[in-house]
Formats: structure tokens, C-alpha cells, sequence
DNA sequence: TCTGGGGTCCTAGGACCC
DNA sequence: TCTGGGGTCCTAGGACCC
């Protein structure tokens, strides 16, 4: 999807199109009062009542920027705050998780109807097999990728990218050629022209480290990645990475597009809006932490999992991060036991130094249903 | 007044088991 | 005088993704 998030809350407030707008941070003026204001006409706020970029104080990141907003330097990733002189009158939208998520779902409503085995990657991106799809072959594929664009702006207002490859690393990449509203198809015979020429950091599974350690080899292009031998890689990022960077440079891919697929973990995090101190600010400190303990099981109840890995996570004033996690005999999906548990492994932290975030995570699930004769006895050796 | 939140997967060492 | 060879599970950290 086309920037997503920013793109649903144009949908809303529909004057601010074409203005250099972005999502992220906090609360703001006109989420509460606001909205109960000009409920059922958002699309009346003026201009002057949304909170502007250079206003903001407090802590987070832009999440997604209009296209206008990309064009002053504001982008995905970036701190609101350290970043607001860029453009001080960019307008600022807090993100709106359950917003998106109903618009996600009624997007990927409309793709199933068309082709139904699709891989969910998250609330704005998906894969699609073609392969058996009605009319996925017609075109080379542009055929139903207009008709899934069509679609799928008819439906919500929203725009997507497709791109349309034989497998997902090369489908991912061509995704971004035309964006926004675009649809690529990139062929076999496409390699060198198409993917070769492109940074290393386009291949999804090349990150920010892999990246620089590259280019400390001199390799900044995919081409320059194929052009290296196998073995010359496998020595000098490992069998398993060196292997698949070199599959990667040449366009191989076999992953399967998975339809279904179980969670591992479910977690909740918070940064707070000043870094706490165990022991001055305790009172404050165990009341987020129960009440993320409380979200944590709230979650699993709602989607039916029960949990046995209990863990936690924290970043201190200086960014480092360090997690520590038991796992229990009985699977458990309840705040309490979760509190309890998630606090020893607090006491195996250090804990002098200031913190920043904390977060908690419950791991190794189960689905509720197969849980009901969880063992509680006595088990007799047989041999 | 830099730097979110919710995930997955991989690696590596150690405990433990047969 | 010498100490195997599998295998699984747990824990901690880190890279990466949306």
C-alpha cells in the first residue's frame, strides 16, 4: 500500500491532500476534543487546528510521511523531534493502529476475493501466488494486477503498488519501481537490467549492517554482489548468509507464498516520556509494568493463546537493549502470573541505570483449546 | 529536546538426555 | 591415562522487517 497509514488518514481529513502531512508521536490536539467537535465532519477542521511538526514535544518517530512531506526530507524512521526543522509546518497525525488495521482488512478482502492464496506481511503488504489465480497468467500478470488496484481503490480509496516477478524476492523489488499506484513486472530475462544495476540494500534481508559491511568489500550493487564467487561470500558472511546473498544476486528465491501461519510471541513495549530510575521513580515504573502485563494478557485472551516463555525487555538511557526470559512448566495466559514471573526476571537485571523502555513478552504459544488436559500429576516410569 | 512498537528468525553456548 | 556422538531445550543477543 501507498503510504499507508498517511494515506488512511487522508481519507479522513481530506483537506489536508497535497499538504506535506506525517504520522507518528503521540496524542494531539485534535484526536479528543476535536474529533467530538466535528464528529461526522472531519473533513470541516481547519487547517489552523491540526498540531504542526515544529510544535511537537515529546518522544517518537514518523512512521509514514505524504509524498509532499517526503519532498521536504521528512521520511519513515526518523525522530519527530530532531528532525522538525526540516519542515516546521508539516502537519502531524498521531497513528491510529485500529483505523489501519480495519482498512487492512478490507483491503486484503478484496486481493483473496481475486486470488485467494495470499501471505499476509503485515497491515500494509502482502504476497500474492498468481500462479492458479483466474486470468494471474493473462498479460504476463498485468491483468490482474489492475484488476486488484481497481479494486481494491474502488473498495477502500486507497492506492497500492504491484510488482508482478516468478518469485517474491524479485516481486518485492519491483514493488517499488512505480510507487505510487504502480504495477512492474519484472521477468527472469530482467536481471541485469533491472535489478543488477540497484543498491544492495533493495534486496529485503540485506539491512543497515549487512549493508556497510558490503560496501567495506567494495560491493555497493547487486551486480557487484553477483560478480562476487559463493565461496568468496560464505567465507566472509558465513555459509548460510554468504549462500543466500549470492541466491539473492541472481534472483533465486524458492520460499513458498504461506497462507497460514501460528504466532510465536505476543509482547507490548512502552517508551516512556521521561527515562525512569528503578529505585526514585518504583512507584511509576510497577504501575506501566502491570499494566503492559495486563495488556499482554489481555491479547492473548482475545486471539486464544496461552503462553509459557515469560519474558522482559528493556533499553536504558544509553540505547543498549538486554531481555531476560524463564519459561514455566504451566502455560499461562493470565496478568498475574505473567506479573509475577516477568518480575524475577526483572531482578536479574541490572538495574543502577536509567531506563527508557520496558516492555513485556510472553512466548512458546499454545492455542487455548489445546491446552485443556495440561499435566498436573504424578507420572510413573514405566521402563 | 535525537532515535516507536510489534513481530520473526538466526546464532551460539550450556544443560541435559540417551 | 583420557574423557563419544548425537539430539533437544533454554537463554541472550542481534539483524531484520513492516
Amino acid at each position: 500500500m501507498d503510504a499507508f497509514y498517511a494515506s488512511v488518514e487522508l481519507l479522513r481529513y481530506p483537506q489536508l491532500a497535497g499538504l506535506p502531512v506525517v504520522i507518528g508521536g503521540g496524542r494531539s490536539t485534535q484526536d479528543e476534543a476535536l474529533a467530538r467537535q466535528y464528529a461526522g465532519r472531519l473533513h470541516a477542521v481547519p487547517l489552523a487546528a491540526f498540531d504542526r511538526l515544529g510544535g511537537y514535544v515529546g518522544r517518537g518517530v514518523i512512521t509514514t510521511a505524504t509524498y509532499p512531506a517526503r519532498a521536504f526530507g521528512l521520511g519513515s524512521a526518523m525522530g519527530l523531534m530532531k528532525n522538525a526543522h526540516r519542515c516546521p509546518e508539516a502537519i502531524r497525525l498521531p497513528v491510529d493502529f485500529a483505523e489501519y488495521r480495519r482498512f487492512s482488512r478490507r483491503f486484503k478482502e478484496v486481493i483473496r476475493a481475486h486470488a485467494p492464496v495470499m501471505e499476509d506481511r503485515g497491515v500494509d503488504e502482502v504476497y500474492i501466488d498468481f500462479t492458479d489465480a483466474p486470468g494471474g497468467q493473462d498479460e504476463g500478470g498485468l491483468a490482474l494486477a489492475r484488476t486488484i488496484q481497481q479494486g481494491i481503490f474502488e473498495a477502500t480509496g486507497l492506492t497500492c503498488s504491484i510488482g508482478v516477478a516468478p518469485n517474491k524476492l524479485l516481486a518485492k523489488m519491483a514493488s517499488e519501481f512505480n510507487k505510487p499506484r504502480g504495477i512492474s513486472i519484472v521477468q527472469p530475462g530482467d536481471l541485469q537490467a533491472l535489478i543488477w544495476p540497484l543498491a544492495c540494500r533493495k534486496v529485503g534481508g540485506v539491512g543497515p549492517k549487512a549493508d556497510a559491511k558490503l560496501k567495506g568489500h567494495g560491493i555497493h550493487t547487486i551486480g557487484e554482489l553477483a560478480a562476487r564467487e559463493r565461496a568468496w561470500l560464505q567465507a566472509h558472511f558465513g555459509r548460510a548468509y554468504g549462500a543466500w546473498l549470492h541466491d539473492a544476486a541472481w534472483g533465486r528465491d524458492e520460499r513458498p507464498v504461506v497462507t497460514e501461519s501460528e504466532p510465536v510471541s505476543m509482547s507490548r513495549e512502552t517508551t516512556f516520556e521521561r527515562d525512569l530510575h528503578a529505585v526514585h521513580d518504583r512507584a511509576e515504573l510497577s504501575r506501566i509494568f502491570t499494566a503492559l502485563c495486563q495488556q499482554v494478557a489481555a491479547d492473548l485472551a482475545a486471539k486464544g493463546y496461552a503462553g509459557k516463555t515469560i519474558g522482559i525487555k528493556l533499553r536504558y538511557d544509553d540505547f543498549r537493549i538486554v531481555t531476560r526470559d524463564h519459561t514455566t512448566a504451566q502455560y499461562t495466559q493470565d496478568a498475574a502470573t505473567i506479573r509475577r514471573l516477568a518480575g524475577l526476571c526483572l531482578k536479574r537485571v541490572p538495574l543502577s541505570q536509567r531506563l527508557r523502555l520496558l516492555g513485556v513478552r510472553v512466548g512458546a504459544l499454545v492455542r487455548e483449546h489445546e491446552l485443556a488436559a495440561q499435566p498436573q500429576g504424578v507420572t510413573a516410569e514405566l521402563f
